[in-house]
RNA sequence: GCCGGGGUGGCGGAAUUGGCAGACGCGGCGGACUCAAAAUCCGCAGGGGAUCCCUCCCCGUGUGGGUUCAAAUCCCACCCCCGGCACCA
């Protein structure tokens, strides 16, 4: 009998987990009647262990999907692993273990894992992206990319890590430190491949609208200041004295003619032309190298000077006929725009702090309408609107009119065009690394850059290599990788060695993941045109601009080349904030690391998804707490008991009167319909767990008072007990699912209760014919009353004023107003005679 | 600097078409059970004051104003915290 009372969840929650799996309850059906949902939740990095952030992660989506499975949708809840990438060929660097093997016995391990927290996901589906079936499909769309010049070779000046030895790319350098490691990274010139994503940023902007309604706003906003898009003018000014042009771009033609000087990047290919033209190439070159020097040695960080060199050089201003100098200046980017901009100190606050600086005239060309500006009073540059000054034909207008019309201008007189620029640059996926997808390219001397005929892939890893760290990338050390035949020509030629960016693979998993039959073919179109769009996925904010970018730029990209017919991967969009110990993130070198199989070796699976999502609604930041997890455990020993004694109490009433239910069953109805209805709601809108949870409380606190105080006497009630235990286990179900199973089975449900028919309420149930409303007098509370649900206006007030205490605020005042907000309140306004 | 998000008891958090602020949980206090403790169960609890066992009053959602019968919620100004971007021409 005690232990008829105990909750173990060590002796239920593995026989739960082995026979959710061999009745297959959470494959997803290729083919189906009922609706399909595609839930994903970002698939991890076999580091080794999963942690609390993926408990979180994969406990929230887990929730959604056994909720939607249980509402009768056919659900696609697929995991598996993003396994390329550095940590894993560190790893070998340390250890001497190939990447492979690491990877691999990581992958069992945190499989494991998963299943040990009861996850419904369809293992069928699950893959590797290392596995040669994977990413040779990868290099067949990089091949079909090449076709359609979406993927190009060239040189650049790159970010190197020096520390991971690769390249990375700009989204993954944060405040000029690599990523992962947090090395200083460094300029180097260095061929590679990139994907022309900016062909697809205007689409990638315009299509955010669609997304506007399930993402959040500030992860939509991020990618638009990242893909950064201007509208304005392009032009050149010719140099004098020369034949040379010197491009630039401006979004404020409309302040061309304060042109006082042009500047050009430290990096500009014709900063040594232009210098020799005006005959102070050393000069020029000094300062460069200088500055360069500066750059890469991060002496430049926050308090940057502004500085510059006169290259000795005039520009022609096409549209005053002036001459203004050429500097070559450190704070123009190389890799915005052309490289060279022109400076109108007056109205912009880099070009005015230069100006000052170097003692270069400043021309006022913008009159703002509130206070005028005076030229020699300036103290700052004015970057608002106006109207034009000192501009000629175009003095008078406004500025916006201005822009316009300059633009237009210069393009009826050849000198420039309307251009729109992107902040966002191409991207660049070349890695000298080993761990990752080769890119499946041939060079050749004859014939020069050749793809691999798509029947030879994959170009498969090799495993035989030698992995130090040092020199050049295992892959372009390995011979017999190395050494090919061209596909063309037949003689000897070589393979490309770098690999590609993780990123590639997990940007197009999703649609993987949706088909489960692939032979011979990336995927199943139908099976996927089945699923896509991701309806619901849930990730880290990490992600917003890296891999939710990415993934919806090679999203368009199948699309274009055929494969496929969606064009946003994801309809709606979770972020979760991240779990923190003592107020910091939980790191190794921090020590506040609180490993998920101690937790459940402890506590159990269920106590660690309940506590996880019951401690703060999901998009914020969760505070571990110890002492929280041992409330949600004693709640889960709450529900088991209380369950088994009503259970008990159930089976044990015999000779019961037919009957309908007594008072304190109804309530109990009422409380259940009430929960069905808060319960269900959260799940088709915020998602917030956290409430959900607090209402099952609210009711097992309720059916434990039932348990304690009331005897069940009549059929009625029994039915109201066993209605209320029925579908607070059906509820319960998608956060802990064990223990509702378990007690679902000791109560004699049918089937499982995880894909048993979600609960419904009873409006009518839920209604009260007596309800009590508060009571203000001028606008203060000053008590209670009960009043028929349905009762106006007067009958209220009459009922209110008979309330003792409500009359003595009444008392020798006159009645203003009386407010009355049926079911909410009711408000009487008096004033003193 | 710019763009987002946020500021509610000792703590995590509820309450957003304006309508009883503090649900639920943690921690705390008191009680029951026990030889005792743990566990469990029951009860109390925003702050201050008056009253003296019946209660009653005032104050209270970052700060200061405003709109309203009524504001955590709407408007204006400001402060602080977190995140992102940061010479983007």
């Amino acid at each position: 009998m005690k232990e008829k009372f105990e909750y173990r969840p060590e002796d239920i929650e593995q026989k739960w987990q082995q026979r959710w799996d061999s009745a297959g309850i959470f494959h997803a059906e290729p083919v189906s009647e009922k609706p399909c949902f595609y839930l994903l939740e970002m698939f991890p990095y076999p580091s080794g262990r999963i942690h609390m952030g993926h408990v979180r992660n994969y406990s929230i989506g887990d929730a959604y999907a056994r909720f939607l499975m249980m509402k009768g949708y056919n659900v696609l809840h697929p995991m598996g692993w993003d396994a390329f990438g550095l940590p894993a060929e560190n790893a070998a660097i340390a250890h001497g273990e190939h990447p492979r093997v690491w990877t691999e016995r990581n992958i069992e391990y945190m499989r494991e894992q998963l299943k040990s927290l009861g996850y419904s996901y369809d293992w069928r589906r699950e893959f590797a992206t290392c596995d040669p079936e994977y990413y040779r499909w990868e290099q067949e769309f990089f091949i079909k990319m090449m076709e359609k010049d979406l993927v190009y070779r060239k040189e650049s000046l790159v970010n190197f890590c020096p520390d991971c030895n690769t390249v990375l790319a700009n989204e993954q350098v944060e405040g000029g430190c690599c990523w992962r490691c947090g090395t200083e990274v460094e300029f180097r010139r260095l061929p590679g491949w990139f994907m022309r994503i900016t062909r697809y940023a205007d689409e990638l902007l315009e299509s955010m609208e669609e997304l506007r309604e399930g993402w959040p706003e500030r992860v939509l906003t991020m990618q638009e200041h990242w893909i950064g898009k201007s509208e304005g003018l392009e032009a050149e000014f010719p140099v004098a004295d020369s034949d040379l042009k010197i491009r630039f771009f401006t979004t404020r033609p409309d302040t061309i003619f304060g042109v006082t000087f042009m500047a050009m990047a430290l990096e500009h290919p014709l900063v040594e032309e232009v210098s020799r033209v005006g005959g102070k190439e050393k000069e020029v070159q000094r300062f460069v190298s200088e500055s360069l020097r500066k750059r890469v040695s991060g002496e430049m960080d926050e308090a940057l000077e502004k500085e510059g060199v006169f290259t000795g050089a005039y520009c022609i201003n096409p549209l005053t006929g002036e001459r203004v100098p050429i500097y070559v200046a450190n704070f123009v980017l190389m890799e915005y725009g052309t490289g060279a901009i022109m400076c109108v100190p007056a109205h912009d606050q880099r070009d005015f702090e230069f100006a000052r600086r170097y003692r270069i005239p400043i021309r006022l060309v913008i009159q703002r309408k509130s206070e005028p500006l005076r030229e020699d009073k300036l103290e700052e540059a004015w970057e608002g609107g106006g109207y034009l000054v000192n501009s000629g034909r175009f003095s008078g207008m406004e500025s916006e009119a201005a822009k316009d019309a300059i633009i237009r201008y210069c393009e009826e007189n050849n000198m420039g065009k309307r251009a729109v620029n992107y902040r966002l640059k191409d991207w660049g996926i070349s890695r000298q690394r080993y761990w990752g997808a080769p890119i499946p390219v041939i060079y050749c001397d004859d014939c020069g850059t050749v793809p691999v005929p798509l029947e030879q892939l994959p170009v498969k890893l090799p495993d035989n290599v030698e992995i130090t760290g040092k020199g050049r990338s295992p892959l372009a050390a390995h011979p017999e990788f190395v050494n090919t035949t061209c596909p063309r020509c037949g003689r000897a030629a070589r393979r490309e060695t770098d690999t590609m960016d993780t990123f590639v693979e997990s940007s197009w998993y999703f649609l993987r993941f949706a088909s489960l039959n692939n032979e011979n073919r990336p995927f199943d179109t139908d099976e996927v045109h089945r699923w896509m769009p991701v309806d619901q996925y849930i990730g880290g904010i990490e992600h917003a601009v890296l891999h939710l970018l990415y993934a919806r730029f090679f999203t368009k990209v199948l699309r274009d080349l055929g494969y496929i017919n969606v064009s946003e991967p994801f309809k709606r969009l979770l972020t979760q904030g991240m779990v923190i110990k003592d107020g910091a993130k939980m790191s190794k070198s921090r020590g506040n690391v609180v490993d998920p199989d101690d937790i459940i070796k402890r506590y159990g699976a269920d106590t660690a998804r309940v506590f996880i999502l019951f401690a703060a609604p999901p998009e914020r930041d969760l505070e571990w707490s110890e002492a929280g997890v041992e409330g949600v455990y004693r709640f889960l020993q709450r529900v088991w008991r209380v369950v088994n004694v009503l259970n008990d109490r159930v089976l044990g009433s015999i000779n019961l009167e037919e009957g309908e239910a007594g008072k304190e069953f109804v309530n109990l109805r009422r409380t259940v319909h009430k929960t069905i209805k808060e319960v269900t709601e959260e799940f088709l809108t915020r998602l917030h767990f956290n409430k959900a949870l607090s209402h099952l409380m609210v009711l097992l606190n309720e059916l434990n008072r039932i348990a304690e105080t009331q005897k069940i006497t009549t059929t009625g009630d029994r039915e109201a007990v066993h209605e209320a235990v029925e579908c607070f286990l059906k509820m319960l179900a998608p956060f802990a699912p064990h223990i509702a199973e378990e007690l679902w089975e000791r109560t004699g449900g049918k089937g499982f209760v995880s894909i048993a028919e979600w609960p419904v309420y009873n409006e009518s149930l839920i209604k009260e014919e007596v309800i009590k409303i508060p009571v203000q007098v001028n606008g203060k509370l000053r008590g209670e009353v009960e009043i028929p649900v349905n009762a106006g206006k007067d009958e209220a007030f009459e009922m209110a004023r008979t309330v003792p205490r409500v009359q003595r605020h009444l008392d020798g005042k006159e009645i203003v107003k009386v407010i009355f907000v049926p079911g909410k309140i009711l408000n009487i306004i008096v004033k003193s005679q």
